[in-house]
DNA sequence: TCCATCTGGTATCGAATGGAAACCAGATGG
DNA sequence: CCATCTGGTTTCCATTCGATACCAGATGGA
């Protein structure tokens, strides 16, 4: 038994970051991260994200086992995504990221500033 | 100054998240992390990416202060591409990502299974 | 009665992006 | 003289993205 090793195509490690390193996952995850929301809160809690991406996206967590999809026959049907155990872990491992950006967003911009001034 | 709402589509982590939630950034980072590479030796060390996007992927991280580019005038030319500290420091960001992917992709594939085998 | 509104989606379309492959210069090795 | 190495760019096609329209089914107001 060898270790995974994620820069072969094949390795299942692979398959995870394709499916995490994306921005609607990251943004849905956090917005669910934060309380239990319906398909509509989250469209407009995650602005931007349209309603086939966002029904797509969240069909992927739940396959995926980190949301779960819950419907209540209410009417107009009422039906809430929220976090699994499993949702709930990647979500804290995600979080130095926001972290991240937040306080780098500054040094970034200026190394833009500077390559963009460089090179016209 | 209130504090930056990475839900709304033009706060400016929110553009960092666009940069960073990428596969081949992801990728190349901690590619670059292992050692300073040059362009084909990073080709064949993360399979699967083209050329193109691999040119483009560096062309961004680079603008975006995250590696240098250094050209020596061999023959043919060398190029090497190294994590600068900001790369790095987001490097050691992203790396229990990869951890997580390596703990959880059993419990993942399990889960698909059992949606697939639901749906059908 | 008729029309608008709420729910959580799907269908459709043009635009942007991705990957595969070909091509490039310039020097070297056989 | 042709192949090969370097680090790319260009071209083409397929997949994906985002905006918009549309759907059912029940409710509320005029």
């Amino acid at each position: 038994m060898h270790a995974p090793d994620p820069y072969l195509a094949l390795c299942p490690t692979r398959v995870v970051l394709d499916r995490i390193a994306d921005k609607w996952t990251v943004l849905l995850l956090t917005a669910v991260a934060e309380r239990p929301m319906r398909f509509n809160a989250l469209r407009r809690r995650v602005e931007g994200v349209s309603q086939k991406v966002l029904s797509q996206t969240l069909k992927s967590l739940e396959r995926d086992g980190l949301v779960t999809r819950s419907v209540f026959p209410t009417v107009p049907v009422t039906v809430e995504y929220a976090l699994t155990p499993l949702g709930a872990s990647l979500e804290r491992t995600l979080a130095p990221l926001a972290q991240w950006s937040r306080e780098n967003i500054d040094a970034i911009a200026e190394a833009q500033a500077l390559y963009d001034a460089r090179g016209p």
